[in-house]
DNA sequence: ACACTGATAATAT
DNA sequence: ATATTATCAGTGT
């Protein structure tokens, strides 16, 4: 298993991975050293919308937990879900839903900021909510641009 | 068993 | 339109 950091904005992100499988995606205000997959550096830099073939360990298995993050990575780029879509995807409450996204291990490929509270509002996000915000707002610009040939 | 959630829908101001 | 209250399903202690 490897493991490297990059930035994005004040933040970094930590990446824990094996081949294909990402084990731990998390913000740190610190972070050691060391490379990560392309995949990352595109996607923060804004240079791409997808972590293909790279997977998050938190979607296999029969959980609860596993079903709700497989449908939270299903959100396609620059659009969003709410909790409750999200509880009815994956058939269970909305309440565990917050609950999965708040254990996240693997945020990006488990876009949890994409997932917003039913009125619109953004909900919650760890370790700081401004991470959501400009995550969602980078989306939003690039959309459109990425992928144009 | 009990008390928590990154929630929501229903009531009551 | 905002504030409080019930209810919810899963996890952690």
């Amino acid at each position: 298993m490897q493991t490297g950091s990059c930035k994005f904005g004040l933040w970094k992100v930590i990446v824990s991975w094996n081949g294909n499988i990402v084990h731990q995606v998390q913000f740190v205000k610190t972070a050691p050293e060391g490379a990560v997959p392309v995949q990352f550096t595109k996607f923060l830099a804004g240079r791409s919308d997808s972590f293909a073939p790279l997977i998050s360990s938190a979607v296999s298995g029969e959980t609860v937990y596993a079903r709700i993050y497989r449908a939270v990575a299903e959100i396609p780029y620059g659009e969003t879900r709410t909790y409750r879509e999200i509880a009815l995807a994956a058939d269970t409450h909305p309440r565990v839903v917050g609950n999965a996204m708040a254990k996240n291990p693997t945020a990006l490929l488990v876009p949890c900021h994409r997932v917003l509270a039913a009125d619109g509002t953004l909900g919650g996000f760890t370790p700081d909510l401004q991470i959501k915000k400009d995550l969602l707002k980078m989306e939003a610009a690039k959309r459109h641009t990425i992928g144009k040939s």
